[in-house]
RNA sequence: GGGCGCGUAGUCUAGUUUGGAUAAGGCACCAGCCUUCGGAGCUGGGUAUCCCAGGUUCAAAUCCUGGCGCGCCCGCCA
C-alpha cells in the first residue's frame, strides 16, 4: 500500500515525498517490473529469481533469471545475460531508484541509489512512526491461539516459558500483519494431578508456608507422587477424589476451584513478569458441565467414519476410523477412541469438541466471568457456569502451541475434523510445534521434581540479580527504583530472546551461562543499541529537522543501516507467510525475527562508531539525526513485537 | 516394527521451506580502539570430510535413495 503525503512543507513549496509501508517491497517491485519488461517474462517468474547477494559488494539485489532462460533458449546463461545487458541498462536508467546494473557471470546484480532509498525509507519511518512494520495483508482474518496450558498444579518451569513466549510472540506477529489475534489459555482443573493434590491438601491441613502458592503445590506434588506410587489404598482414594471432582457441588470440586484459582493467579504472576497476557481461559470443568461434549458426540455419530464398537476389546466405545487417512494407515489398530465404553470422553474426544468450538462449528455453550485484571489493563475472562454470555465469535485459523511430542494426538484431532466433513477447518488447524527444554541429562518432570531450581521464577530472579549488578556498575548514581526496573527489563528481554532465538524445532539444553550471557547475540545488545540512539537524540536537545536532506545518507555504514531498516516490514511478513502447515505440525521461524533484530542492532553499532552525529556539520547532523530516529523507531517496534522491553537508559 | 525432529569449527547455533556467488554469527582465546554522541560496543586475528555413502543438476549444507548417531511419538493412561 502506498500513498502520497507531504512530508516536509518548509517554505510553502510543497515537497511531496513518497511514503511506503514496505520500502523494500517498493524497490523490489520496481526491479521486477524492469526485468519483466526486458526479458518478456511474467512478473511472478521474475520475482522468484530475486535474491539478496551474499556480499554487498555484489549489489543490493540480484536476479538469477538467466539460469531459467538459458534452459528455455538452449543457450549459455552468461550469453543470455550479455545479450540482454544493453537493453536492461537502458531500461533501468529510467528508474531513479536503480543506480547501476552489473553482471558477474550469469548473475545480474543491481545497485540501489542510496539517496533515493534513504529518502523513501527514513521518510516513511518518520511518518509512520510506531506503526512502521504494520501491514494489512491479513486484514479481516481472525486467529485463536492457545498457549501455554500449564496444569494449574505447579509453577512454570523454564520449558513452559518457551511455550508461552513462542505463543505470545506469534500473536504479536499475527497482530502486526493484520490478523485479529485472540489469546486463549486452557486450564485443566480436572486432571489426576489435581485430584492427587486435593488428596494431599487434606493431609497437610492448615500448612503455612511463605512459598509462592504454585511452588508450594509443585513441591507437594512431588511428595504425593511417592505416596501414590507406593500404595494401592492411596491410589483408590485419589481415584475417588478424581470422580468427585466432576460432581458440580462436591466438597472436592469446591476445594479444587479454590486451589486452582489460587495456583493460576500465582502462575500468572510469572506470566505477567514476562509480559504475557491472555484474553480468555477455558476451564476443563466448564467443558465437562457445559453440554459441549454431548453436542459433539451427537454430531460425531452422524458421520459414517465414527462409530460405536459393538464387540471385542473396545466394545461400547465410540471411535474414529483412521484407516482412511494416509498418515495413519500403518496403525495396528485404526480405531481411535473418542468416548470410552463408560461414556466418558478421552483427551482426544475432548480436544475434538474444543476444536469444533474454536471454529464456531459448535455454538458457544459457555458462559464467562472475569478472572482478573492484568497489569496491561485488560481483563482476562474465564469460562464459568455461573457467568454471562459473551460474543467470542468464529475464527478462521486456530493455532495450538504445544510440544512436538503431541504431534500425533494433534494430528488425530484435525483428522477427526476432516472425517466429520470440516476439511477447511481441519486445514486451518495448526499445531505450532516446538521441542522441549531440558537439562544435559534429564527432562523437566513434575513427578520427579527435576524442575526444582529451574522454575521460570528462579531463572527470572537469577537473571534479574545479575542484571542488577551490571546496571549498578554503569549507573551508580541512580536510585533503586530505576535500577530494579531496568534490571528486570533486561532479565525479561534476555530470557525471551533466548527462547525465540532458538529454532523451535531444536531441543534446548538449558545452561545458565548461556541464558545469563548479556554480551553478543543476546537481548541486552538490542536494548543497548536502542538506548544509545535515545541518548543521541536526548543530547541533541532538539527534534529531527523536518527539512533534513535524507539523500545525503550514502556512506557505507549509513546505507547498510538504511537497507536494514527498509527490510523490517518484509521480515515480519516473511515470518507470517512461512507459517506453513506440514503433516506433523506448523513451523514457526521465531528465530528469523531475532536474527533480523540482531543484525539491525549490529549495523547501528557500526554506524555509531563510524558516523558522528552531534559533532557533524549542520546538514550532515540533521540527516543523521533523522536516521538515528528512524533506527530507534524501528528497533523499538521490533522489540515490541518480540516482547522484549524497550529501554531508554540501562 | 512404523513415524517425526535434530546432526554444520573447541563449544553453542544460523542457513535447508523456495538448490545459486567465498558456508554466517555468538561464546571462549589473542591483539588493537575512550582529551570524541554510553566500551553490554567497534576493528583485526582461524579453525569446518556441512554425520556417512550413493544419486539428480550447469550448480547440493539445501532435493532424492540407503545407512549411522541422538531425542521424541505410536494407551479406554494423563
Amino acid at each position: 500500500m502506498r500513498r502520497q503525503c507531504g512530508l516536509s512543507l518548509v517554505s510553502g513549496e510543497a515537497q511531496v515525498s513518497e511514503i511506503s509501508t514496505n520500502p523494500w517491497k517498493t524497490v523490489r517491485q520496481t526491479l521486477v517490473k524492469v526485468l519483466s519488461d526486458v526479458f518478456s517474462v511474467s512478473q511472478d517468474v521474475v520475482d522468484a529469481t530475486i535474491e539478496r547477494p551474499p556480499d554487498s559488494a555484489l549489489g543490493d539485489l540480484a536476479s538469477t533469471i538467466a539460469f531459467a532462460l538459458a534452459k528455455q533458449l538452449k543457450k549459455n546463461p552468461v550469453a543470455v545475460v550479455n545479450d540482454f545487458l544493453p537493453k536492461l541498462k537502458e531500461r533501468a536508467s529510467h528508474e531513479s531508484m536503480i543506480k547501476e546494473v552489473t553482471t558477474k557471470g550469469p548473475y545480474i546484480n543491481i545497485f540501489i541509489d542510496q539517496g533515493q532509498l534513504a529518502e523513501l525509507t527514513v521518510g516513511s519511518i518518520l511518518e509512520l512512526d510506531h506503526k512502521y512494520g504494520r501491514c494489512e495483508e491479513f486484514q479481516g482474518k481472525r486467529a485463536l491461539i492457545e498457549y501455554p496450558a500449564v496444569n494449574p498444579s505447579k509453577p512454570w518451569h523454564i520449558g513452559h516459558a518457551r511455550n508461552a513466549i513462542l505463543g505470545d510472540t506469534l500473536c504479536n506477529i499475527l497482530d502486526w500483519v493484520g490478523y485479529d489475534a485472540v489469546r486463549l489459555d486452557y486450564i485443566n482443573d480436572l486432571g489426576l494431578q489435581i485430584a492427587q493434590l486435593i488428596w494431599k491438601l487434606r493431609q497437610v491441613e492448615d500448612e503455612r508456608s511463605d512459598m509462592k502458592y504454585d511452588h508450594l503445590l509443585g513441591h507437594l506434588y512431588v511428595d504425593v507422587q511417592k505416596a501414590f506410587d507406593s500404595s494401592e489404598t492411596i491410589q483408590r482414594e485419589v481415584r475417588e477424589v478424581s470422580r468427585k471432582l466432576e460432581e458440580l457441588n462436591s466438597d472436592e470440586a469446591k476445594l479444587s476451584a479454590k486451589m486452582v484459582t489460587r495456583c493460576l493467579k500465582a502462575q500468572n504472576e510469572t506470566s505477567y513478569r514476562l509480559g504475557i497476557y491472555h484474553d480468555y481461559q477455558v476451564w476443563e470443568s466448564a467443558i465437562a458441565h457445559s453440554g459441549i461434549l454431548e453436542l459433539a458426540k451427537k454430531m460425531m455419530l452422524k458421520s459414517k467414519n465414527i462409530l460405536k464398537i459393538e464387540e471385542g476389546e473396545k466394545a461400547g466405545c465410540i471411535v474414529a476410523d483412521l484407516s482412511i487417512i494416509d498418515e495413519f494407515k500403518d496403525l495396528k489398530d485404526p480405531y481411535k477412541i473418542l468416548f470410552r465404553s463408560d461414556g466418558t470422553r478421552t483427551y482426544t474426544g475432548a480436544d475434538v469438541a474444543l476444536q469444533l468450538w474454536k471454529f464456531g462449528i459448535i455454538e458457544d455453550p459457555f458462559k464467562y466471568s472475569e478472572f482478573e485484571e492484568q497489569p496491561n489493563g485488560k481483563t482476562v475472562m474465564r469460562t464459568d457456569l455461573k457467568g454471562k454470555e459473551s460474543k467470542l465469535g468464529k475464527f478462521d485459523v486456530v493455532m495450538n502451541v504445544i510440544g512436538s511430542r503431541q504431534a500425533h494426538p494433534q494430528k488425530m484431532v484435525y483428522t477427526v475434523l476432516d472425517i466429520l466433513g470440516y476439511s477447511k477447518e481441519s486445514e486451518n488447524s495448526h499445531h505450532i510445534a516446538y521441542e522441549f527444554v531440558g537439562l544435559d541429562d534429564a527432562d523437566f518432570s513434575g513427578r520427579e521434581g527435576t524442575w526444582i531450581g529451574y522454575s521460570t521464577d528462579d531463572v527470572l530472579n537469577k537473571a534479574t540479580e545479575l542484571a542488577r549488578i551490571e546496571v549498578d556498575k554503569r549507573n551508580p548514581e541512580d536510585d533503586d527504583t530505576f535500577k530494579d526496573t531496568v534490571a528486570s527489563q533486561i532479565a525479561v528481554g534476555a530470557i525471551r530472546y533466548f527462547m525465540l532465538n532458538a529454532s523451535p524445532d531444536r531441543q534446548i539444553t538449558f545452561r545458565w551461562n548461556e541464558v545469563l550471557d548479556f554480551n553478543g547475540d543476546a537481548a541486552p545488545y538490542l536494548q543497548y543499541s536502542h538506548a544509545r540512539a535515545q541518548r543521541i537524540l536526548e543530547k541533541a536537545g532538539e527534534d529531527v529537522a523536518s527539512d533534513a536532506d535524507l539523500k545525503i545518507l550514502v556512506s557505507d555504514a549509513e546505507f547498510a543501516l538504511v537497507k536494514a531498516l527498509a527490510h523490517f516490514p518484509e521480515e515480519l511478513l516473511e515470518v507470517a507467510r512461512s507459517l506453513k502447515k506440514n503433516v506433523w505440525g506448523t513451523s514457526f521461524a521465531s528465530n528469523r525475527l531475532t536474527a533480523y533484530a540482531y543484525g539491525l542492532a549490529n549495523l547501528f553499532s557500526k554506524f555509531y562508531d563510524s558516523c558522528p552525529v552531534l559533532k557533524a556539520e549542520a546538514n550532515v547532523r540533521a540527516s543523521r539525526m533523522a536516521l538515528v530516529r528512524a533506527f530507534k523507531t524501528t528497533m523499538a517496534n521490533c522489540l515490541t513485537v518480540l516482547g522484549i522491553p524497550v529501554v531508554k537508559r540501562m
